[in-house]
DNA sequence: TTTTCAATGCGTAAATTTTACACAAAGAAA
DNA sequence: TTTCTTTGTGTAAAATTTACGCATTGAAAA
């Protein structure tokens, strides 16, 4: 399907691309999906075009669902990349080199490595769900903890941290954890993801008084059971009234 | 220089403009600049393409720069707009039309009625001293107030809205007004500024304790004379202090 | 010239929100 | 059975936000 970069561009808009920061949340940690461009060392953010008949948020979703193997994910906008050196940061020289030697010299003449503006996105979704799936140019797509991201190609690694400021703005305005967690949680569980994106502690007391004052969620009658300590209750996201306080907004202020 | 839509293009991206949402505020009332298109009734934001050598900041100032006459007026982007269909939110067709009667038959043909994705920036400038210019798509440029803006062509309403919002949103985390207001203005004037941009009235005794708690303003030993009461002092803002409060974020909370 | 009137300058009390903090109970491991 | 770590719960202090009164000023009206 998209062997032929010509056949490709004909079907989509060449000079704007779109390119995705997953955030997913595992072992106390954000992690972000990253990918191994073909026969290289080097990685990227997911991403893509925009198919002539699609809005951009419609690729954006096409995209990280081919990545994930997920619909329906979270995602938002946050920034436009339209800097003119945005492809020069690295050694593309070696890069493309590389490149040729697996798709074949002259591959890429006049068609990437042009100019290229980036609509920047973030998506949350749950670790576990995720089937990692390289797409066409890469071989590799895994998860890498947000404090060991590499070195990565273009403007990537300028995007990660637009990402983590837009997604900490959003976490300070918003509920979050809906997308990031798995159905049932504790509130320690919930404590740490909000300590990881915020990069700060919490009491514990007055953590659980203020989220439980959103009145977003729901206590169940169990508990989670196998730690060597006092068993916590287990609680669940009621999605209308998240989505409600989604709309509306909350002031997270601790 | 833009004469030749086909030779501009050859020095342009074709598939990606940028709009902005010019704010003044002048008696009390938010502002936004339309542009009236030739020999039609149709108006629009200003925007325009980015050339190949230029950021797409570098292209908004540009613009901005071409329609008001201020140079380094405060622009911030704050949406990209890539819907498939967000030209054809009006009666293109007439539009078209009538154009075509101005420029000649043909003149647009392939070039400007394809979808393009528009990045959105608003900018905040200083009522009196914009000088309002006409673009060579255009024979009107003036000031409309925001609760009279007409049906606007494209989907720069829905610009106009989203813009509004994102300022909303920066006058809640940042300081405001420098780019708004002239040199020397009265507390009155400021809490207007904010009254209009938020929707909202304030207690007019703590809005004066929180806008000086943020240590952004100085007061002169200049009074604002001639209305038929006590006259007010006049105040201004201290720049460096405001940079550094723009650059922490503050939260204006009332 | 004097009076009137609307708007400004300044300060304090009440209400609300945020922060700080202690002890009993549960459950696995020793 | 004891130990150890973590959870569940409530209250007081501190800080912030809101509400509000009164004297003063300056142009306009009388």
């Amino acid at each position: 399907m998209e062997h032929n970069l010509k056949e490709f561009f004909d079907k989509a808009l060449k000079e704007v691309s779109l390119d995705c920061t997953v955030f997913g949340f595992h072992e106390g940690e954000l992690k972000v999906l990253l990918l191994r461009w073909k026969g290289t060392d080097g990685w990227s953010l997911p991403g893509g075009h925009i198919l002539l008949d699609e809005s951009a948020d419609d690729a954006a979703n096409r995209i990280l669902t081919q990545r994930t193997g997920l619909s329906d994910v979270y995602l938002q906008q946050f920034h436009t990349f339209g800097n003119v050196n945005r492809y020069i940061y690295h050694p593309e020289k070696e890069l493309l080199e590389k490149l040729e030697a697996t798709f074949g010299k002259g591959f890429f003449d006049g068609i990437i490595f042009r100019r290229v503006v980036s609509i920047g996105y973030f998506a949350l979704v749950e670790f576990d769900q995720v089937q990692p799936t390289p797409d066409w140019f890469t071989d590799e797509c895994r998860w890498w903890s947000l404090a060991e991201v590499p070195n990565l190609l273009f403007d990537h690694n300028e995007m990660i941290e637009r990402a983590l400021k837009a997604l900490r703005q959003r976490a300070r305005n918003y509920p979050i954890g809906y997308n990031l967690l798995p159905e049932k949680f504790t509130m320690p569980e919930l404590q740490r993801l909000y300590e990881t994106i915020l990069d700060r502690q919490f009491d514990r007391r007055n953590f659980q008084k203020l989220i439980m004052s959103y009145d977003i969620l729901e206590r169940l009658d169990e508990k989670r059971i196998g730690a060597a300590n006092k068993s916590p209750y287990l609680y669940r996201f009621v999605k209308e009234k998240y989505d409600e306080a989604g709309a509306t907004g909350i002031s997270f202020s601790m």
